[in-house]
DNA sequence: GAGTGGTCTAGACCACTGT
DNA sequence: CAGTGGTCTAGACCACTCC
């Protein structure tokens, strides 16, 4: 290892592993750990942010850099969507006491807070493709912001698309202030008749952009999971596409795949 | 935005979304942009680093620095369970022919390069607990390196602990030079007259370690997808418990989940 | 060899935290 | 107020790429 911070990195690193440094601990103020190492503060600084970067350390601007304590993830199933699809038909009473986020957190509806605004715009080349439509074809856009109660961030950023002339025939649909509906997507669409045959998710992982980053509150080094969910009806068709970003580090999903018997 | 780096930043990363600079390209020199935002070099380096932290340009030593082109993620997706569980009791000509990698990807046996290696070791508490039995269990950990046959890096690092006494009736899983078992592992259940029920992922995001970064030959600031896969028999025991390691700018994974009718 | 990014220094001043 | 990290300068030398 020719390089000095990377030198100075690999010894926390290890320090850190080995436990001597422990979850929450305060590490040396870093003109310190220049004393030490006998480099100049910059050099010290490189390490810290490699450390960071993996996910070891956190700065705290004024007060020192910290031992990071691991997070207890939120978790998402995709039983939720087999779960929504059998509360879709339930009475009105029935659906609203729980969500399908609910479902899954154990939290119950007071402790989360949500936000909806809508608008309509035309397809553009990736979304078209998503649905299989032409570009330009009138989709209804639907951002969701949902975050716990005691919190500032949202723990999801959520972008739902649909077919606009699909639901039209319901105009309480196109009204953002009959927000959050009772029961979640799958009751919105049984309302135009629309019945769901299956669910498509495609996860990848990224860096967030710093949009993302703010409106998350990610500490930097994080990275985002980017969740397309794609509903598809007994006819094939593609009646929602959604783009979820949810934080990496605080949150897992579960996904269960049952098999036939042999 | 007080801050002279974040300008800089904001300015190349605007140039770069509105197609001013298109992907391929090479930026200034780092000299000529300190010339321009009449900002000392590192400053200059500052708003680059957090450039490629979002995953918009490359550093290439010597060369400069590049916006970069999007990544075509290789495909995994969860029908490939069903899939092999189908094929695992097939004749041997059948199952040598394809595996789940490629029945994913769309390659031939051809186009990849296999490595595995066993060893016995005794669950820790994480492990014992994904299983549901005592810590200090015997465990055979096996670990998986796929690449492509033209690249280096493997795209992915995959680990698998087996409970030792479950496959012991067959001595031939216990030897890894029975690798890669035509079939895949629940071809090698098969043997041993077990039978799954279903698979459970778990999905999240992280940034590599220092050696799973350099194993996959990850470029600073990218970040890994971590999914551990949970076998479960009919008898609803935990017969393989596996940590995949993929990097998350070239990997999508794809979940189906269907629903039952109304 | 010319041009590029990679590492490092030694110090300055600012912004934030806690007493 | 003292102590901490955050930003920035101006310049040095090294390592890599390409001609």
């Amino acid at each position: 290892m020719a390089v000095a911070y990377e030198r100075i990195a690999d010894e926390l690193r290890a320090a850190i592993r080995a436990g001597e440094l422990k979850p929450g601990d305060r590490l040396p103020a870093e003109s310190k750990l220049a004393e030490r190492f006998r480099r100049s503060v910059p050099t010290v600084r490189e390490a810290l942010r490699a450390l960071r970067d993996e996910g070891l350390i956190e700065k705290q601007h004024g007060r020192g850099n910290f031992v990071r304590r691991p997070r207890t993830p939120a978790l998402r199933s995709n039983l939720r969507h087999q779960w929504e699809k059998g509360r879709a038909r339930e009475p009105l009473a029935e659906r609203a006491q729980t969500g399908a986020t609910e479902h899954d957190t154990g939290l119950t509806v007071g402790d989360l807070v949500f936000h909806a605004s809508y608008r309509t715009i035309e397809a553009h080349r990736d979304l078209a493709e998503a649905f299989g439509l032409p570009e330009g074809t009138a989709l209804l856009e639907r951002t969701y912001r949902t975050r716990y109660a005691a919190e500032n961030a949202p723990f999801s950023l959520v972008t739902s698309y649909l077919v606009h002339d699909l639901i039209a025939r319901n105009p309480a649909l196109l009204d953002e202030s009959n927000e959050p509906w009772p029961g979640g997507s799958q009751s919105q669409l049984y309302s135009v008749g629309i019945e769901l045959d299956r669910v498509e998710e495609r996860v990848t992982a990224r860096p967030p952009t710093p949009e993302e980053a703010a409106e998350l509150e990610l500490p930097p080094g994080t990275s985002v999971l980017a969740l397309r969910k794609t509903s598809i009806d007994l006819d094939d068709r593609v009646v929602d596409v959604s783009d979820v970003v949810l934080p990496g580090d605080r949150t897992e999903l579960l996904f269960t795949t049952p098999l036939e018997r042999w």
